[in-house]
DNA sequence: TATTGTTATACTCTATAACTATA
DNA sequence: TATAGTTATAGAGTATAACAATA
């Protein structure tokens, strides 16, 4: 039971988002914040409800994360002319810069996380991920 | 960054967590409740408070689990005769039971989760977050 | 009327602190 | 006094429903 994918995907998912979770607190950020970064990023949504979609979260929590990211100068929202109801959200400069950081942490979150592995079971291990994640249809969103 | 390990188990383990929930749903059965059982049947834990310290939670949280899973008849709760304080928690058979249909509602999303996975890569990706877990010292938990 | 974003409200999960009973 | 369990309370995080602006 213990040995169970899912069991265990779940386990270890709670414990490597709290250790993410505190790694870019300090920069007032929480990791589904980061998350609507990464979707931006990877430009595979542009409006606060196909960000909802995407991360798979209530369009009302969209607001708030949007609200944060605004005022950290990480995101500018603009209304669409073509449908001046739909707010459209960019990376700022300043939002890339601290996006860089958390692929930083991140890089180094990894490398104590999976300090038992080695270099090539680290990356068999994330290649699998890789296309579990794929084949959930999950991009980002934490 | 989408491809760190930590990231991607964050949002995987969250996916996996909500099929679990929703398979024992019918069971009364929440993840952590299931955790709790699972503690218990691998003798990890005997008094509520050891089995908060290895689930890694507040102990007033297995109170309500340990009502709820002695409401479902899963676990007998016995005082330690050498310290009256203790309350000894112990798998029923019908505790058993339960674990059982759980270890197959499991494997069953197992089969669904790892769909794109070869049968060698399945036991690749679970031995490797098996390592992951023994390096975290994590036994159980949700 | 339908849709986007927003606000108000409520629900779930969890932790901290106060309490009890035993030690 | 200290510890195991319990209860009371509070704080995250999230969703649903009502609302405003625009289509």
């Amino acid at each position: 039971m213990q040995e169970s994918v899912v069991f265990r995907l779940g386990v270890l998912g709670a414990t490597a988002t709290e250790l993410f979770a505190a790694a870019v607190e300090p920069y007032g950020l929480k990791p589904k914040q980061v998350g609507l970064m990464i979707v931006l990023s990877a430009g595979l949504a542009a409006s606060q409800l196909d960000v909802a979609r995407v991360m798979g979260v209530a369009p009302s929590l969209v607001v708030g994360f949007a609200d944060h990211l605004e005022g950290l100068g990480a995101i500018r929202r603009t209304r669409d002319p073509a449908d001046r109801r739909r707010q459209l959200l960019t990376l700022t400069d300043r939002g890339r810069e601290l996006l860089d950081t958390c692929s930083a942490l991140a890089r180094s979150l990894d490398a104590e996380f999976t300090d038992g592995l080695t270099p090539q079971e680290h990356a068999v291990l994330a290649g699998l991920m890789g296309r579990l994640a794929v084949g959930r249809g999950l991009p980002a969103g934490r």
